[in-house]
RNA sequence: GCCCCCGUAGCUCAGCAGGACAGAGCGGCGGUUUCCUAAACCGCAGGUCGCAGGUUCGAAUCCUGCCGGGGGUACCA
C-alpha cells in the first residue's frame, strides 16, 4: 500500500483521458500537503500544465478532477488558490487500508517488481588504527542503506573495503621491529598493536617537528623508515609479509568486536590487499587500451584540461588507491554483475570518485550506476573537521561506552525495579541506538558539529523517543493481558473516531513512502523524520484517549489495533536503521 | 589560481528536480500527574532563509555577482 503511488496512478489516468502527453513529468507534483488545512495530499500540476497548454489552471484543475476515479479513497477534491487540487482521504478508506495491513509482516510495504543488484562499499576503515567518530557515518549510513534496499527486495552485497595494505602497516611493522613488548603481545596483541601504532605516530610527530608541512615526510627519518617498511611489504619481502599475516587477524578481531557491538555484518571483507596481485595487470590493460599514458615517469589517465590527471602508477612503481579502486570495480562487475555500486564515503573524496567513475566508463563499465553516496565531515568544537592526525577525534569505542553509560544512568533512575542484567541490556540498546540515530537523522550531506550532548541526547527526535513509544505500547498490551496477534486477527474495521486516531492511521499508511524516499535518495533521514511524525501522532492518541478503558469494546479493539500497528511500524523502521527496541525501559 | 560543498530562530539542524503564512529539536518562559511508563504531553517567545541583482503567476529552493566558512587540487588513502 502506497497512498502516493495510488493517487499518482489515478492522476495519470485522468491526464491520459485529457489527451495530455507524457503525464509522468507532472506526477511528482502530487505530494503530501504542506499544511493539514489543505487536506492530506495536494496536486500542484494544474499551474505548469496550464502554462504548457495556455489554459487557465483552475479550469484545467476542474477537468482533471472530473476525470479522477477516486471516489472510494478521497472526499471530493477541492480547487484552491491558483489551481491547487487538495485531496482528503476518506476515513473509512483509511480504516479499510489498515485492516489490509494488519496481518502483513511487511506492514503493507511491497517489494519492488524488478529487483536490482547493489554492491555497497562502506565503513572501509584502515585497520591497525582505532576507529573514531569519523568512521561512524560511513558505517552506519551504509548499514542502513543495505538494510533498506534489501527490505525493498533488492539483492544487496555489502563489502568492507578495508585499508589493510597501506602506510599504517609500515608504521606497525616499524613499531613492531623497534618497540614491541613480547609479553604484552602475548597477553593482549590487539592492545599492544594499538600502543605501537600510537607510539610510532608520536615518534613521527617528534621527528618531523621542525620540518615544514610540505617536506615533512622527506625530512622525517621515522616516516621515511615506515615508508620503507611499506614498500618492502608490497615488494613481497618475506619478513614483512609474515608480520603482516600475523598482525591481520589481530586487527580484524579488533574491528569485529566493534562491528558486533553495532550489529553490523558484511557479506564480504575484501580489503586493498586482496586486489594487490591484480594491479600490474590493470595498469597494463589500461595502457594497452590507450586509456592510460606515461607522464613524468608515472602512469596516468588524463581526464580533462581542468583537472590534474589520475595517477595509477607512481614514478617509483608503487600503485595508488585509484589503481586499487579500478581493480575493485572490475572485480565486482565480473563477480556480482551489479546494476549499481554505491560508495558511502566522505565528501572530500568526491574528486577521486569523479575520476574513478570516468575512468571506469572509459574502461567499458557503462551499464552500471557508480555512485558516490557522500556525506559531510564531523566537525570538532572549533567547527573544523576532526582529523585523525590532529588527534582530535573521539574514539568510537569510547563514544559507545559513554552513550551506554548515560543510558544506564537514566534506566537506573526510572526503572530501578528491573533486574541488573535487564537494565544493562536496555542501556546497551538505548545507548547504541542514540548514537546511530543522531547520525542517521541528519541529512547526510551536511557537516555536523560533534557534540556529546547532542549525539547522546535521549529526548526530542531521537531513537530513545521511538524506543520509549514502543515500550509504552508494549506495556499497554501487558497491562491488558492482550495478545497482539488476536487483535490483528479480528477482521473488523477499525473506528477512527477522533482526529488524532485518523491522523495516526494516515501516518501508519505512509511507511512505504518514507522507505522508498530513503532508498531512492540514499537518505536515511527520511525514515527518521517519518518515525518522528509517527511517534508524535501516536502520543497524541495515547495522551488524549483511553485505550484499555475505551468507551466501548469495538473502540477498544480498534485502538489496540492502532497501537499494535504503531509498535510494529516503529520496530520495523528502527530495524531498517539498525536500531533495536526493548519491551520495557 | 581552478574546482566542489555550505551559509535558514540563541544553539544544532529539516525543508532546496520552484508552489499556498519558513519547520523541528534543544535551550528559555509558563502549564499538565486520583488516568494505560512524566524518557511523556500542551502553550508562549524567537527568523531581513549571508548580501545584491535576475528568471517566474510564484524563489529558502533556479541563474549571476559579492561576502564569509569548509574541502579538494600529479605521485597519502
Amino acid at each position: 500500500m502506497n497512498v502516493l503511488r495510488l493517487l499518482r496512478e489515478h492522476f495519470r489516468q485522468a491526464l491520459l483521458a485529457l489527451n495530455i502527453s507524457e503525464p509522468e513529468q507532472y506526477l511528482d507534483l502530487i505530494r503530501p500537503t504542506s499544511d493539514s488545512r489543505f487536506g492530506d495530499y495536494q496536486a500542484n500540476l494544474a499551474m505548469p500544465l496550464g502554462k504548457a497548454l495556455g489554459r487557465p489552471p483552475r479550469t484545467l484543475a476542474a477537468e482533471i478532477i472530473a476525470h479522477l476515479a477516486l471516489d472510494e479513497a478521497t472526499e471530493p477534491p477541492e480547487i484552491a488558490g491558483p489551481g491547487f487540487i487538495n485531496l482528503r482521504l476518506r476515513s473509512d478508506w483509511l480504516a479499510r487500508q489498515l485492516l489490509h495491513v494488519a496481518p502483513d509482516d511487511r506492514l503493507g510495504v511491497t517489494a519492488v517488481s524488478v529487483p536490482q543488484t547493489f554492491v555497497l562499499d562502506y565503513s572501509s576503515p584502515n585497520v591497525a588504527k582505532p576507529m573514531h567518530v569519523g568512521h561512524l557515518r560511513s558505517t552506519i549510513i551504509g548499514d542502513c542503506l543495505a538494510r533498506t534496499l534489501r527490505f525493498l527486495g533488492h539483492r544487496v552485497i555489502t563489502d568492507n573495503h578495508l585499508g589493510d595494505w597501506g602506510t599504517q602497516f609500515g608504521m606497525l611493522i616499524y613499531g613492531y621491529k623497534h618497540y614491541r613488548d613480547e609479553q604484552a603481545l602475548r597477553r593482549d596483541p590487539v592492545r599492544e598493536m594499538l600502543r605501537l601504532y600510537v607510539l610510532v605516530r608520536e615518534k613521527i610527530r617528534e621527528a618531523g617537528n621542525t620540518a615544514e608541512e610540505d617536506e615533512e615526510e622527506a625530512a622525517n627519518p621515522v616516516a621515511e623508515a615506515c615508508r620503507l617498511e611499506t614498500a618492502k611489504l608490497h615488494a613481497g619481502d618475506p619478513e614483512n609479509l609474515e608480520l603482516w599475516r600475523r598482525m591481520m587477524p589481530w586487527c580484524l578481531a579488533e574491528l569485529e568486536r566493534i562491528y558486533r557491538r553495532l550489529h553490523i555484518q558484511f557479506d564480504y571483507t575484501l580489503g586493498e590487499s586482496f586486489y594487490h596481485p591484480m594491479l600490474t595487470e590493470v595498469v597494463q590493460d589500461l595502457l594497452q587500451r590507450g586509456i592510460a599514458t606515461y607522464s613524468e615517469g608515472a602512469v596516468v589517465v588524463f581526464l580533462n584540461d581542468q583537472q590534474p590527471p589520475a595517477i595509477i602508477r607512481k614514478r617509483d612503481g608503487a600503485y595508488t588507491y585509484m589503481t586499487t579502486d579500478l581493480a575493485t570495480v572490475r572485480y565486482r562487475m565480473e563477480r556480482f554483475r551489479p546494476e549499481a555500486i554505491l560508495y558511502v564515503v566522505d565528501f572530500r573524496q568526491s574528486l577521486h570518485f569523479q575520476q574513478l567513475f570516468e575512468i571506469a566508463r572509459r574502461w567499458g563499465y557503462k551499464n552500471v550506476r557508480l555512485e558516490h553516496v557522500s556525506f559531510g565531515s564531523v566537525m570538532g568544537p572549533d567547527r573544523k573537521p576532526i582529523k585523525t592526525r590532529e588527534g582530535g577525534a573521539v574514539e568510537l569505542e569510547a563514544l559507545l561506552d559513554e552513550a551506554v553509560r548515560r543510558a544506564r544512568a537514566i534506566v537506573d533512575m526510572n526503572s530501578p525495579e528491573l533486574p541488573e542484567d535487564k537494565r544493562a541490556q536496555i542501556a546497551e540498546v538505548v545507548g547504541i541506538g542514540a548514537v546511530k540515530y543522531a547520525d542517521l537523522s541528519q541529512n547526510r550531506t551536511s557537516d555536523y558539529v560533534f557534540n556529546w550532548d547532542k549525539m547522546l541526547a535521549m529526548d526530542g527526535n531521537t531513537a530513545t523517543y521511538m524506543q520509549y513509544a514502543y515500550a509504552r505500547i508494549r506495556s499497554v498490551f501487558r497491562k491488558g493481558d492482550i495478545c497482539p496477534e488476536e487483535i490483528r486477527r479480528v477482521q473488523e474495521m477499525p473506528r477512527l473516531s477522533t482526529p488524532e486516531e485518523r491522523n495516526l492511521a494516515l501516518w501508519l499508511l505512509r511507511l512505504s513512502e518514507a522507505i522508498e524516499n530513503a532508498a531512492s535518495e540514499y537518505r536515511p533521514n527520511h525514515i527518521t523524520a517519518y518515525l518522528w511524525e509517527l511517534a508524535n501522532a501516536y502520543h497524541a492518541v495515547y495522551q488524549n484517549h483511553p485505550i484499555l478503558k475505551a468507551p466501548d469494546e469495538t473502540l477498544r479493539r480498534s485502538r489496540l489495533l492502532l497501537c499494535d500497528l504503531t509498535a510494529r511500524t516503529i520496530k520495523l523502521g528502527l530495524g531498517l536503521l539498525g536500531i533495536g527496541t526493548v519491551e520495557q525501559m
